[in-house]
DNA sequence: TGTACATCAGTGAACGCGCGTTCACTGATGTAC
DNA sequence: TGTACATCAGTGAACGCGCGTTCACTGATGTAC
């Protein structure tokens, strides 16, 4: 269940030879298969196509991977596990992914060490800063690569399931954004809808927040994928407005009262 | 640019035996297309296996759809003409779309009718009872066939750009909202970003209302759009909350100041 | 009312394609003594 | 350091499949005189 300090997803201490050799491979597989996603989306990915796009012939590719549905879910794995460390990690350092960083990495070392150091050092600052943080270095992660957010949040194929280690991450993704939001004013009677998360936290077992806290939590997520999706979706593209602003207007009108 | 009093999208007045055969066969298939496309999702929608379906070979689909993508783009252009024929039901009448209803239709004729009607007897209510509305039975429409509505809003295929009468209807949906957005009370000044907006309002030319309403109403569509995606994708699923009381919460955040 | 013709729905065969995947095999790389 | 063996990456041929789509044709339905 993604304890602390697990390492980034393919490259591990002391590999042998052979071992690093499988994992640049692999790697080199799923950038092919990023590329393709990005070109005509995520039912045109075809492991022959990938394979002749590496100048090897076809049934090479299943040395690395047993199925084309096994690299499909290890791309979801990927996605899943890049989101959860942008977002740890713009919660905890005061930035974000850099700029423009492409489809690839997925968070590898280095994410940890900075973490707390980064927390400790900030001052007094404002209480909603960390969700502040978070939602650009979504939109930022998304934006790179919207296809790549899309095989996270997008289109369900109906009969797939995730595995469990999957939905570990996105559970870990939840655990970021409630220790994100701020505690609330303490005297502030819950509102029903409130008193109905405390009693269906499933989602937030465990965890310390307080009902208010879980309510923004949401919040922050359904709306934030609201506006992205949309905006990724290119649902704005001839509205002639300017995306960058909605979404700072929607972000704001999330971290004021 | 679908005038007032659009027919319904096949059938027509006055059609010969030969059209009304055409446009049921025609019916029949989309029907098809979409049971097919609820059990394996849009990719997987096949020209062979709908014919097989219906006890027909192949190519005898060629009569009624010029290609494949010639039938996903008719699929599309009902999903929306439903989408916003919904919207404008439920705005002019105070009911949505009756509960059940299945995923074909397209509000034939009958929704012109009784929707002024429907207005005008309508007492004092309050001016957020339209949105409430809409809201209800968006999500009603949405829930009925998830992957209609991700047909709309969902994955977008890199390289497709929908032919301009669809976008035509798109802004229509834009522009029921708009009619169901409350004026605010004009004294209160503008903040910056509805000023942008009021600067940039290609969506909206031609439509009266102010800032302020403009502003809701994209607020309106993209945090409804927010939580209802993540619900239609089954992101709420293993989370313990009722999604009914959530998209109840987002929906009075919105209609309150 | 009946005949001649045009329209059009549907068939079956065929084409070419690219897909995922299996299999037996070659040749290079690493390991053990 | 050198030899014997095991591991494993990659190949090429092959299988079966279903797809979209074209084409020449049959037979039923509608239309005109």
């Amino acid at each position: 269940m993604a304890g602390p300090g697990t390492p980034g997803t393919e490259s591990s201490r002391t590999e042998s030879p052979r071992e690093r050799y499988r994992s640049q491979v692999r790697a080199e597989v799923k950038e092919r298969a990023w590329e393709q996603m990005a070109e005509a989306g995520a039912s045109a990915l075809s492991l022959n196509a990938i394979a002749k796009q590496m100048g090897m012939s076809g049934p090479a590719l299943y040395r690395y991977f047993a199925s084309r549905d096994d690299l499909i879910t290890a791309l979801i794995r990927d996605a899943y596990r890049g989101l959860a460390d942008t977002v740890r990690l713009a919660y905890g350092t005061g930035e974000g992914e850099p700029a423009g960083s492409g489809a690839g990495s997925g968070g590898g070392p280095g994410a940890d060490a900075s973490r707390e150091a980064g927390r400790a050092s900030r001052g007094a600052e404002d209480a909603t800063a960390p969700l502040a943080r978070i939602a650009h270095a979504l939109r930022g992660w998304a934006l790179a690569d919207p296809q790549r957010y899309f095989l996270v949040y997008g289109t369900p194929v109906p009969g797939y399931h995730a595995p469990e280690d999957i939905t570990a991450i996105a559970d870990e993704i939840m655990r970021t954004l409630l220790d994100a939001c701020p505690a609330p004013p303490a005297d502030r009677p819950a509102t029903p809808f409130e008193t109905h998360l405390a009693d269906h936290r499933q989602w937030a077992a465990g965890h310390p927040a307080p009902p208010a806290a879980l309510r923004r939590a949401l919040s922050f997520w359904t709306r934030l994928h609201g506006v992205l999706s949309l905006e990724l979706a290119g649902h704005f593209d001839g509205m002639g407005l300017d995306p960058d602003r909605l979404f700072a207007a929607e972000l704001d009108g999330l971290l004021a009262p």
